[in-house]
DNA sequence: TTAATCATGTAACACGTTACATGATTGC
DNA sequence: GCAATCATGTAACGTGTTACATGATTAA
């Protein structure tokens, strides 16, 4: 359920509409939980009738109206009930689903030089990810000194770090990997 | 798609039950993508209705009787068309869905002290998987000798060593995270 | 005038999870 | 006698993805 968890959290730091959460979630939590803005919309209707949230139209002249949504007080209570049972996800923290590996696993169902190309564009990835890195921490930065507070920004830090780190054990992945196929490739 | 096309790259190395599929799953594809077994027979259902599998069923004295798949011309096919188009998956290969980084992002929320326990659990974790690994290859190893051709092995093995790197760095961060919190504990 | 940003959704389908149901044989 | 292994599924629900629909305002 961490889509509804993520959205209690972000609506915990003052009311938003779902435009402004759909924005919020591709800025910070996309680093480790994708959502559609019309998953993020479906969402919000489910949790209203659930009761954690509550919406109130808010009538615009310069631009078209919009929808509120503020937590209720079960729906903080919700939040603070997950927060304090993290077992689940914890067990769970080191498990992938990557389609990519997938391939890789069934590589050898083609020739050793398609399976190349594969770890090549793979690598190419992870360089351009790395270097895209910096910015990253400037637009926490920038964005975390406006409108969060700082006990908040350390761990958005945090998050981001572990999407570095591991861009890097990517990185170091592919290239062993690439280097023992071209030993084996040369040997055959 | 990925859970039809790993489907289809098992049954590629020869005709399996659901039974057995679900375990082959559980042995080797379970380290980049978990599939229940209910799945697996849905799965089953909706691919040899599109044509890419065929059953027989098969009367057994000693043991229930059971079905076996097999991959039709279309079948084959289809894996091929999809090894050969790896690039959409490229593309999100470093994407990571993770409902413990959700917490550790919504940490500020409670106690610094919460936040350590949750951090210390998530390193018992890594420790815990990564001491594990030793007996992953071994049971690599005694499985491929038996049922795996050596090519299709050493992609097993890549796929592994992935995941132990995985470990590692998740490792390397969370030592990170908490010394980081430790410091700011004190200073506080 | 055209693209970007603001703003909210529906519908259909695909995929993942949980709980339940059934029943045979083998080894301790 | 009881647990483990063999063997196949259904039903309901939850979550994720894709395509589509609508329409206003603002900046180039």
């Amino acid at each position: 359920m961490s889509l509804k968890h993520g959205i209690l959290g972000l609506l915990n730091s003052g009311p938003m509409t779902g435009y402004e959460l759909d924005r919020s979630f591709k800025r910070s939590l996309s680093f480790f939980w994708q959502a559609q803005t019309s998953q993020i919309y479906r969402e919000l209707t489910a949790m209203e009738k659930k009761g954690w949230l509550i919406s109130e139209r808010v009538v615009q002249e310069d631009k078209p109206n919009k929808k509120v949504y503020s937590l209720t007080e079960t729906g903080e209570e919700e939040l603070k009930k997950w927060l304090a049972t993290p077992e689940a996800d914890i067990e769970n923290a080191l498990s992938i689903r990557s389609a990519f590996l997938m391939r890789v696993f069934f590589a050898g169902e083609t020739t050793e030089e398609e399976a190349l190309v594969l770890l090549r564009a793979f690598r190419e990835k992870c360089l351009e990810s790395i270097s895209a890195n910096d910015s990253v921490y400037e637009s926490i930065e920038n964005y975390g000194k406006r409108e969060v507070n700082e006990k908040r920004m350390k761990y958005w830090e945090l998050t981001a770090r572990f999407g570095e780190i591991h861009q890097k054990a990517a990185l170091e992945w592919v290239e062993e990997a690439i280097s023992r196929l071209e030993k084996s490739n040369s040997n055959s």
